[in-house]
RNA sequence: GCGCUCGUAGCUCAGGGGAUAGAGCGCUGCCCUGCGGAGGCAGAGGCCGGAGGUUCGAAUCCUCCCGGGCGCACCA
């Protein structure tokens, strides 16, 4: 990408300086470009000068010349100059930032090319969101920016895989089903009462009416005998079913859907991990229970692994997962995306991946703020234990996919989140992924208008694109690669939204000073369908990446 | 109490060592005799929670304080 070679050019025009005796020797520090808040202060600004002025022992001003003077010639760049208090400013050849358009154009969803995986394998685990409910607003959080972290990881030339970890054991899933089974009695006209913290949701009677429709009354035993333990899991593959649709409906598919009750198989995972810490001297008995002594390895204090009743807590199980996805599946990183309330679960679960012998630099988790739902000034509980529950699918039913999606998508996952309905459906056309949308749209429009009047890109010549408009777009246009590189690296997908916005304001704002299709000027239409045919296939990758559809026409 | 996190325009949020701090919504006023007005242009609106410190330079880094959220289970 240009920036990078922006830095590189201060990089020689060091080297160069040092060689020439206009700066004396030194090991310089890392050279970063950035773009500066006022126009004509150029495109991109260094601030090396300022930083080894001391090391030079000579005037930032004067070391920002003596690097201006060694800048070597590149064809991108028209000029480079020094301002006060030293900072070297570059400044785009327009001719070069115009034939970017061609560029951009012809490679479309190709652009850009990025690579900062190498072709090494991450796996990004997100929502895995308990079975015992359905998918509710705060998950499709997770949902949003899981896979729209998975896309930009693609694009940045890692092997992503995506995955869904079902939590289909435990206590949990024990009351879920009892929970199912005395639904599944009152269906058949019996009297049974739902246990004491089970789940009072109208969803549970849908399931044991769904198991009633296909079984009929084969699973009722004797009354007041308990269910077959088996008769849970039917009820936790219908939920399944369930949740795999409503995040289809989010543009969500995952490469695999992991049974956490799989780790549990004899010899499995979990044996493995038991035994690992067991030989490390890293497990002992006390009350009953069986604990990691986690604090011997900086936790603030040791954890069960396995509880008195000598059911496995799911810390146990999750340290058998992270070593399968390390040790046994070879990933090369994970990401886990977690509501912000696992937080305190971070460290624990880094230090069992070391003591499991993975790298725990390998694994990062990406905590996301929880969201607080509401209906104007009423906070909806998101309980899956309340009465109400606002699922994901009735968020999208009422907003729509791409609304909900780039709505999840705005704000920073450290920022907390009110997602107010009323307001969602009040404004959905005031949404401002309406307005990129359009931007998309709109090009269309324009360029099927041309075509119906015989005017085509073909042959454009881009040094026409000189006027202002038409720059500004361009270095929009160009812009995209720094946007990506910055979400990968900060694993913050929500630079895509801003940044998609702030394209299509460059667009709208080109649209309305320079008309395209003019039968008097055959040679500047052409150059600028050609540019707008670059910049329909960058808001396109864009969209494309936030999982949000580029419509034709809306 | 301890840990993590957040505090930026009336509201919702970007920016996370650089030059005069940005956007959207809302508010004021303009712009359709030419491609889609779901648009554009201009304006008002800020001691970047507070106080110290580091630095040539701090909204950004450090310390303390204030205020919100979330953790600190033999739940997940």
């Amino acid at each position: 990408m240009i920036r990078d070679e922006v830095v590189a050019l201060v990089e020689q025009a060091l080297a160069a300086a040092q060689a020439a005796g206009a700066l004396p020797e030194f090991a310089a520090p890392a050279i970063t470009a950035e773009h500066p808040a006022r126009p004509e202060h150029g495109d991109f600004s260094s601030n090396v000068a300022l930083r080894i002025q001391g090391m030079a022992r000579m005037k930032a001003l004067e070391v920002a010349e003596a690097l201006r003077a060694h800048v070597p010639a590149h064809p991108a760049i028209e000029k480079v100059t020094v301002a006060v208090p030293g900072f070297v400013n570059f400044y785009l050849a327009p001719a070069w930032a115009a034939s970017q358009a061609d560029a951009i154009a012809s490679a479309g969803q190709a652009y850009p090319a990025l690579d900062l995986g190498g072709g090494r394998s991450v796996q990004i685990e997100y929502v895995s969101a308990n079975p015992t409910g359905p998918v509710h607003v705060g998950n499709g959080r997770g949902a949003a920016i899981g896979s729209t972290l998975a896309n930009v990881m693609t694009a940045a030339g890692y092997r992503v895989q995506q995955e869904y970890y079902i939590n289909d054991a435990g206590t949990q899933v024990g009351i879920f089903g009892r929970t199912l089974y005395a639904r599944y009695e009152q269906l058949h006209g019996r009297e049974a009462a739902v246990p004491e913290n089970g789940y009072p949701g109208q969803y549970m009677i849908d399931v044991a009416q769904k198991i009633k429709d296909r079984f009929g009354d084969q699973h009722l035993r004797a009354p007041g005998e308990d269910a077959d333990p088996a008769f849970g899991r039917l009820g936790i593959d219908i939920m399944i079913e369930g949740i795999r649709d409503d995040l289809a409906l989010v543009g969500v598919e995952y490469d695999e859907w992991y049974s956490e009750r799989s780790l549990m198989a004899h010899g499995g995972p979990y044996d493995t991990v038991m035994a690992i810490l067991k030989n490390q001297g890293q497990v002992v008995e006390r009350d009953g229970a069986t604990w990691f002594t986690s604090s011997d390895l900086g936790e603030s204090k040791d954890n069960v692994l396995v509880r008195s009743d000598g059911a496995p807590t799911y810390y146990a199980t999750d340290i058998a997962y992270h070593y399968d996805k390390f040790i046994t599946r070879k990933f090369d990183r994970v990401v886990d995306i977690w509501g912000a309330d696992h937080q305190g679960h971070v460290s624990r679960v880094k230090a069992g991946v070391q003591a499991t012998g993975a790298d725990p630099e390998a694994l990062d988790v990406l905590l996301y703020q929880l969201v607080t739902l509401r209906r104007g000034d009423l906070v909806v509980p998101l309980s899956k234990r309340a009465g109400e529950i606002v699922t994901l699918r009735d968020v999208i039913e009422e907003v729509g996919r791409d609304a909900t999606r780039f709505f999840f998508l705005l704000t920073g996952a450290n920022q907390t989140m009110d997602f107010d309905l009323d307001l969602a459906k009040k404004q959905s056309d005031e949404n401002p992924v309406y307005y990129v949308q359009y931007a998309h749209a709109r090009i269309a429009s324009v360029i099927a208008k041309a075509a119906a009047e015989g005017h085509t890109s073909a042959g454009a010549d881009t040094a026409l694109l000189t006027h202002e408009a038409e720059q500004t777009l361009l270095r929009k246009l160009l812009l995209l690669p720094e946007v990506l590189e910055k979400a990968v690296l900060e694993l913050a997908p929500h630079h895509l939204t801003h940044y998609a916005q702030e394209l299509a304001g460059a667009f709208h704002s080109f649209y309305t000073q320079c008309r395209v299709i003019q039968a008097d000027q055959p040679a500047l239409t052409k150059s600028r369908l050609r540019l707008l045919e670059a910049t329909q296939a960058v808001l396109a990758r864009t969209l494309g990446l936030m999982g949000i559809t580029a419509p034709e026409q809306m």
